[in-house]
DNA sequence: TCCTATTAGGAATGCTTGTTCCGTAAATAT
DNA sequence: ATATTTACGGAACAAGCATTCCTAATAGGA
């Protein structure tokens, strides 16, 4: 019948997934989008009605794919405290690499929760959610094959390191040194 | 000589706090702060400047007071361990009373950090550390009281705890409940 | 091949933003 | 008491914002 959309949809909202994580929702302009992603105003208010909408698909997207990703890794091996460590000191090297720059934008988002609309909180509350479940279910099974001790329950276990993963994200933002975020590392394993 | 200011200049950055935290920074118009802070526009930007000056103010000021308070609190009693728990407690409490509102401006500051000044990276930096002095300090005394067991440095230990603190704060900002927050505050308090 | 739905591009719009400017009122120093 | 310096309030400004609209190009179905 029709011309087919010339762009690909999905790497587009991974381009705005960058440019908002680097700029934050009222920090990008509609003119930041346009430059960065590519194509042209009509066509990104004709796909994602406008600015909010672009944001709100970035962030189910991002947080769909990140806990993905978390899941796969977490079961990448049976030897959960090494796996995570790994985690930690990839995290850890990301942000001795890139400075403050960059980040994760269901963090930066949760910060400014109020300043967005309902449907991002939403998407926020389900993206943390999910990342804690992914944990809750690799630390019960290390914990009943005895690589975690079981002295905590895997729910708390869970939610502690989960605070201490974006505790240190943005203690990364706020300039903290290298050895600062290896502290927090290392103790936060230390309750496995 | 002249008139003298009309306003109190501590009272109007405390205002200009409030509102840069409700909001965040790019979410704050100067139509807002004149609304909130009870003053014209050519005072406030006579007095500040402009707005990012204004910014840099509150930030600064919220900075040296929370960590005085903060300091205040860990010194109002030998038992180390209890006050944490009472600080945690508290912190609790406010998320639940007041939703995903409030917050604190450091925190939200770091996540979009590169959005704003360098002279404002400077300020969250400062800040940060100084809540870490103020821990290293404290936890340093009740080890050698033995209060707080030395298994860690008492940096290490700060460390790990103000990253606990950031990451609850992050999570209650992102809708997580009272149970977890005080899952991950129990487990932050194992590790004295 | 022609028709038509739909894209892309960019000019145009109205609104909000941060900031400045000016006339007026007020307070202190002499 | 008066002069002078300054804060004050609000109107005014230019720039930037998100968004819409119109036109021309394009690709697929008949």
């Amino acid at each position: 019948m029709a011309r087919t959309k010339q762009f690909d949809q999905q790497a587009v909202v991974d381009k705005a997934i960058a440019v908002f994580t680097a700029k934050g929702y009222h920090g990008t302009s509609a003119q930041d989008l346009v430059d960065a992603l590519g194509l042209s105003r009509s066509s990104l208010y004709d796909t994602f009605d406008d600015k909010h909408g672009l944001f709100l698909r970035a962030l189910e997207h991002y947080g769909q794919q990140s806990a993905r990703a978390f899941r796969a890794l977490l079961a990448s091996s049976p030897d959960l405290p090494a796996v995570l460590r790994l985690f930690f000191d990839q995290l850890i090297q990301e942000n001795v690499a890139h400075g403050t720059q960059g980040g994760c934008l269901m963090a930066n988002s949760a910060t400014d929760v109020d300043a967005l609309s309902p449907a991002a909180g939403v998407l926020v509350q389900a993206g943390t959610q999910a990342i804690e479940e992914a944990l809750v279910e690799a630390i019960g099974r290390a914990q009943q094959t005895g690589t975690v001790q079981n002295q905590h329950g895997a729910r708390a276990l869970a939610r502690s390191l989960h605070a201490s993963i974006v505790g240190l994200r943005v203690m990364a933002k706020a300039g903290a040194s290298q050895e600062a975020l290896e502290d927090v590392a290392r103790l936060a394993l230390t309750l496995l």
